[in-house]
DNA sequence: GTGAAAGCGCTAACAA
DNA sequence: TTGTTAGCGCTTTCAC
């Protein structure tokens, strides 16, 4: 088991070239020796070493998903449209996790440098524009997923509007002390959904209340999580009076908050994020984002610019949409 | 950006031996040739390409992940542990995700052939014995969690214990009509859960009511999802009279049963499996799995184990504990 | 302390 | 149709 080229040639009685044609599928073998060889193969368990296919070809066939600590939903979908696009090719998909212990962009750095990979796709990784400069000066097929730099590929959604879009949805049914479960201060999605958030606001005619946008513990996952949902609601609710409504920025976030909730026997209409599969048996309210499409559309992007020289940058950005559910009514 | 040795090398007046050494912290290259060759591959934004040194050496330095379908939020947890068992290394985590379009037998032995770590990690792949033993042979470092082979290093938890905890737990309030919401016929934890589950009530003197165990869609993930027990249990609340209590094979598809009970106002006991994190701010009761211990003790055994040429074999077994919440009792 | 050179397991001309 | 051979970018003896 797991032997060289050599060890098939010799066995199979040919040169290592042949053996090496028929596993890329040159059409200058017989078909008898072609017989020959795969059987030899077979019997022996053998597959060309990848390290040394990456390094003759200078070219690996394996693209290299980028994703922040796996341990958050909207990831996984994502994951999954980038599965199924790689699936049709001869592409392997090879996921490598940022590690929250280092600074990303540092973590990048010395992965590209090590080029595993013939692309890659970063998923949730945010950097700043003069990071993600840095990081194009790689020279690597790479296309950025729920981020966005300006002379990168990227598949973005926007967070500006996904806020605004929940904000202005409890406005309109009359409510007006609207609270901002939100996330790590430093998180950039998290900023610009204050932001969509506190312009929505007052757009409407009202000042923002600080003390109406909390978080609770933001050391885990940015706190895009439960127990930050879970405490951030608790201080809403030791305000006088109540806010009358609350938007999260994950769907995370939201099942902690109603938990807090449900501990006080309270039930305020409450808005998520994400749009999580579980979303739907819990009746939660939220805004969808397109995370299986982007993971697969990204991903088509990146297989289609491997190999040309000057491919043209693509950009998109969706807009997320609200998803009514019984969570975001007054009686839920 | 992204050069070879020989850039670095020429840029700083050393040979690629030189250069080699600081690279990898020999002791013999003077300090002064050590900051020059530093400053100039920092420049030039070097890092060793993976595959040249994977080959030279022989030694990858990278362990790989191999798991089932990421979208389970299963795997997450245990995904943390090997992440975190590997931060204190210097090695690299890839995770190589196995598709459901093909035998994941077949998988592996193209993955092994190609030889992209230096040991494997088998998530919650769950093979025949006589599948194991192929895939042993093909003397690579790995160790095996949440399945067992009695000629592999895993690490497992007893499944029929699970279930006969959980199912115990309702024959000792009283319960006699209890539903198993289970998963695909073929899954093997899935049987043994099933097994345990039976072998309770025939222990405690009661038939088994096949009309008791039940599930919907098994077709994605093995029925380890929402819609399974969504389904399974709108089944189970057509039979007169219903169930008393359920046993579920996963927290996920128990929030999918107690949708499925809401929309006709009612509520059984049920207890779920798996702890996910999200299961305490609901409420469930449910089966823990150490996930995350699984994940970073088999790890450290699997690091331990690399380079070594005949280590022994270490196999364990952990017994889920019955996480009591709300859901478990009579009103919740 | 440093360099020259062989070799890791492949691919891809180039010859035959 | 097949074999020979020169790399791919590194590491690692072995000299010096």
């Amino acid at each position: 088991m797991s032997n060289t080229i050599y060890d098939i040639a010799r066995q199979a009685g040919v040169s290592i070239a042949t053996v090496s044609r028929v596993f890329n599928e040159s059409p200058n073998v017989s078909s008898k020796t072609r017989k020959k060889v795969q059987n030899v193969a077979k019997e022996m368990g053998y597959q060309p070493q990848g390290m040394a296919q990456g390094l003759a070809r200078r070219k690996k066939n394996v693209i290299m998903a980028v994703v922040p600590l796996l341990s958050n939903y909207f990831f996984l979908q994502v994951l999954n449209g980038i599965q199924d696009a790689i699936s049709e090719t001869n592409f392997e998909l090879h996921i490598y996790n940022v590690k929250s212990s280092e600074k990303p962009v540092d973590q990048l750095k010395r992965l590209l440098g090590r080029r595993w990979a013939d692309g890659y796709l970063f998923v949730s990784i945010h950097l700043s524009d003069s990071e993600w400069k840095m990081i194009s000066q790689f020279d690597q097929q790479m296309v950025l997923i729920d981020d966005a730099y300006s002379a990168c590929n990227y598949f973005q959604v926007n967070n500006k509007q996904g806020a605004r879009k929940a904000t202005r949805y409890f406005l309109e049914h009359g409510f007006k002390r609207i609270a901002l479960i939100t996330a790590k201060e430093e998180s950039i999605p998290a900023a610009k959904r204050r932001q969509g958030y506190i312009q929505t606001l007052t757009d409407w005619g009202l000042t923002p209340d600080e003390s109406l946008i909390v978080s609770g513990d933001t050391q885990y996952r940015d706190g895009f999580n439960e127990e930050n949902g879970y405490e951030a609601m608790q201080k809403l609710l030791e305000q006088t009076p109540n806010p009358e409504a609350v938007v999260c920025m994950s769907d995370i976030q939201a099942i902690g908050a109603i938990s807090a909730m449900k501990e006080q026997n309270l039930s305020l209409p409450i808005i998520g994020y994400d749009d999580i599969q579980l979303a739907k048996y819990i009746g939660l309210s939220t805004m969808r984002q397109p995370m299986y499409k982007m993971g697969k559309e990204g991903t088509n992007v990146l297989l289609d610019q491997i190999g040309k020289d000057q491919p043209k940058v693509v950009q998109k950005e969706y807009i997320p949409d609200l998803i009514l559910r019984s969570t975001s009514s007054q009686q839920n």
